[in-house]
DNA sequence: GTTAATTTGTTCGTAAGCTTTACTAACAAA
DNA sequence: TTTGTTAGTAAAGCTTACGAACAAATTAAC
């Protein structure tokens, strides 16, 4: 096998798109290849890499089973697209021909996310492959919709690409509303999108691979990815704003539903002792009792500050009873809230995660942990940048 | 090797459709080698000929996007392990040489399934490749736990092997209480047993292969591939009697949750109003509102007919309550239940569906479907060969 | 009634992928 | 200087799937 050739980055990044995400995700009728195996191995690299800067040939050998003989090889093969490099010796002293120690080449390529989910603004950024933001652009979106929203979109992503410094290894998008499995938005009533097939129409025009998901999807995955140490492979994370969404990993594996429309917690009805009146005509949604402007605007009626923390335990409490069934259904190890963290922080989640305990067997759940998220609000961003790592390298 | 089947090779398959789903952050990825992919496409060819019989190799290739080459090499392979035979030649009346039709020789191999879930007695069957039971026992069970308990599962064992028609292909065990991902019992308080290593005793003690899982996941996986036609992928099974217990599949795939203690959904609390006391102490649980026990009771005491049916439309009302969040969250498309048919069927069963509509948004879940079981009584021990089905030949 | 077209399943040679075995290079410790 | 260890490479071999080519069996066409 001859590596080290491969010169042209475009062709190695053609072959990285048909390399994308290993076997993960595989439908039980499709085939797999000895070139599949290769791939997901090849993924397995980066994948140690992207975790731990510094590991020896050797030490990717130990750690996912394959001989030094085939990380060599994938070695070779990912040093010489550019994806890896050397960085010298290990300094240890300790017997033996010291190690030539790896490091991801986070400037290789960089990649596009895009954030769709604010009101006010579209976001969208430039990332290194370590998931590291090198450039941040916004477009207020004004009455935007429709057809004037996806050209915002477009003009985002041009403006990003007009700074060739590294080949864009894709671009990745965080939308609201509905997104299917194959990147179309079935419905985002607040962008004015239905059937819009987002992904196939950024991939024609800017000719690089996109991958399109609902925001709260992509917010779970970066939390999954950046958020804690170490990253439980059962979360929910619940997004409040205008609205409440969830997003939920389930088994390390993002959950889409069978009508993608999976994390629709927002308008299910808490409670029976009837509740406010929501926009969607029901009274007592999720979103009518926790919704960030209803907390907001109580709070500023509030005599004292008793008040105030007995209002946000009242609502946190509405959200423990709504996510209660959940976690004892999915034995989730752990739930992050994202939103204004002043309304959040505090009584509103302390009631949370005390009502979920008093509402299911605690015992099961004694390791259940409740926290902010650290990804502020860049998580749809970053989220987004997930969705290329991950598809195109197999990295997260 | 005793009998002809390589479980080496089947279990490569297990461990790569669950990979990441053990422990969290520790075990990334497992590597994949190219008799993986072997071994995975051995599956395929097994799982259309499981799902239709006659098939040819042609037609195989032409569904599995396999070469005709490659399909025969594997059914040349298959057949030399007995585990399918050629039935003669196509019928119809079309150009070209006729094609030898193939089918799962159901009798290649038996498997044994367990049902330990029952509190009077512990129910094993044998089956055949295609699931059908072909001799059934129970044992009762008395007030055996523990050791005893143990030595009644030996016993069930070594009277079904004692028949040696066909070589036994592996034993699979639905138990209550939480079974964690290694067949490890950790705790089920009914049968005495904390910490006990069921998987590995029986495997050791009678040589073959052996999987154990929790009943309602065992449940759930029968209903899946032996329920409907059309396998709905996101479904969850509750189950009704002495207590409450629910199974889950998302994206096709059971959910063991964090601690394995996915489906604990009876000790849930329901609405805001308090409720009946049940055994755990708390008030309003939904074992507490719907357990097949108290239902029947109620009903006894219930004045006339109409009575009756406000009584069940309440208690689906609960259950219905308790679920909203769940197929909101998950985005469920099937609801499947499991119990006493004359209590739950009519107008409980359509409490819970009418309730869940009314605290969801209805659109977004206008494809859920409710209806009982079509497996009866034999829905956890189906699902005890499914477990042995889908983990040694990768077929369900 | 003969020829052409079509479909099935097999044989043979090849490319890809990983392993085992064997080697060199480089170092620490005695 | 010797001994033992570790890193990385090279060569050979096995497995897996593929493509090309072909024989067999049958229908369709003339």
């Amino acid at each position: 096998m001859t590596h080290g050739v491969d010169t042209d980055r475009n062709a190695a990044v053609g072959r990285m798109t048909r390399a994308g995400g290993g076997l993960r995700g595989l439908r039980p009728t499709a085939k797999v290849l000895p070139e599949h195996a290769r791939s997901h191995n090849r993924s397995l690299v980066l994948q140690q890499l992207y975790r731990t800067e510094g590991l020896s040939r050797a030490d990717i050998a130990r750690s996912t089973g394959l001989t030094r003989v085939t990380i060599s090889d994938l070695v070779g093969e990912l040093i010489g697209e550019g994806l890896i490099t050397e960085l010298g010796q290990r300094e240890d002293a300790r017997p033996g021909k010291p190690a030539t120690l790896l490091a991801l080449n986070v400037h290789a390529f960089h990649l596009i996310g895009m954030d769709l989910s604010d009101k006010v603004a579209f976001h969208a950024a430039r990332f290194d492959l370590g998931g590291t933001i090198i450039e941040r652009i916004s477009a207020p979106r004004g009455t935007a919709v429709g057809e004037d929203a996806l050209e915002l979109v477009y003009a985002l992503v041009e403006r990003l690409l007009r700074d060739e410094t590294s080949p864009i290894l894709g671009i990745g998008v965080g939308s609201p509303g509905v997104v299917d499995g194959e990147g179309r938005i079935r419905t985002a009533p607040n962008l004015g999108w239905h059937d819009l097939p987002l992904r196939d129409l950024l991939a024609e025009r800017f000719e690089l691979p996109v991958t399109v998901a609902n925001d709260a999807n992509a917010a779970v995955l970066a939390e999954h990815t950046f958020g804690s140490q170490d990253a439980a492979s059962d979360l929910i994370l619940i997004q409040i704003g205008a609205g409440v969404g969830a997003g939920l990993i389930v088994d390390g594996a993002p959950v889409s539903g069978s009508r993608s429309a999976a994390g629709e917690i927002g308008h299910v009805v808490v409670g029976t002792d009837g509740g406010p009146r929501c926009a969607c005509g029901k009274d007592g949604c999720v979103e009518a009792w926790v919704a960030a402007g209803r907390l907001a605007e109580q709070l500023e009626q509030a005599a004292d500050p008793a008040a105030a923390e007995a209002l946000l335990a009242a609502a946190g409490e509405r959200l423990g009873i709504a996510l209660a069934p959940v976690v004892g259904v999915l034995n989730l190890s752990e739930i992050v809230l994202s939103g204004p963290t002043t309304l959040l922080e505090g009584p509103f989640a302390d009631a949370v995660l005390e009502t979920i305990r008093q509402r299911t067997i605690s015992d099961i759940h004694a390791e259940l942990t409740l926290r902010m998220t650290a990804l502020g609000q860049d998580i749809v961003l970053r989220g987004a940048a997930v969705l290329v790592l991950s598809g195109q390298l197999g990295v997260s």
